[in-house]
DNA sequence: CCGCATCCCTTTTGATACTG
DNA sequence: CAGTATCAAAAGGGATGCGG
């Protein structure tokens, strides 16, 4: 009776720990368009204009508006190339790397369920 | 230089693909709560009154909402007792079990990012 | 080329009260 | 206990035009 009553307190606080910890990592990548900026950037730098048609749908405000909040986090680095006109390339930080395994386990994830998708819908 | 060109060709379609894939797992688990709601039932059936309490600041609205949700993707069963007062409980699917790696990598990389935080702050 | 400011509409979320 | 209904507030997001 007492163990089965510390088993369920265990798992509440591991619940609890966990609740905490993906809140905060919803806070830093939960936006819209983050994930998708974050996953473009781990194959090569691109450039603003870039990534604006390379990720269907975004607008010029959401993905500046994106792309500050995380360079904010330490997640991108944005170097300006005084050309002219001027361009601008984003990249991943070191820091920012780490969120590669991240995108990659949520990408696998949804080709999965496309997957199962088409073959109920079959 | 043309095999620069294929390798960037090469790159922009997995970075597409990547990104369609991302798209759809957030329109599954992209929610406020709704990966919150899978965390706590990675380890326990509960009643919807019990995640309530689990979860702090979610609302009985987005509660339902959010299983409802989850409910319809396959992701969550939901049975309900017939004693009096009723209760309902709630339970990962089999298929809702293929996110708990997900939510893990999520939440580790939540961990690591709280303790990042906090060794800058010093 | 990059991206901010403004206006304006849509969607999401919260608070509260109520039902079976 | 487990929700639903209703209303109000807030956040999200698009279009356009301007400035560096």
């Amino acid at each position: 009776m007492e163990n089965k009553k510390t088993e369920y307190d265990n798992a509440t606080k591991v619940c609890r720990h966990n609740i905490r910890a993906i809140h905060d990592t919803m806070d830093v990548i939960g936006g819209k368009w983050k994930i998708s900026i974050i996953s473009c950037l781990c194959f090569e730098t691109m450039r603003y204009s870039e990534l604006l048609k390379e990720i269907e749908g975004i607008s010029g405000k959401m993905l500046s508006r994106e792309l500050k909040d995380l360079e904010i986090n330490g997640l991108v680095m944005r170097t300006v190339s005084n050309t002219n006109p001027i361009s601008v390339v984003y990249e991943l930080t070191e820091y920012g790397e780490t969120l590669k395994d991240l995108t990659l386990t949520i990408a696998n994830w949804g080709n999965a369920h496309r997957e199962k998708i088409i073959s109920e819908y079959n």
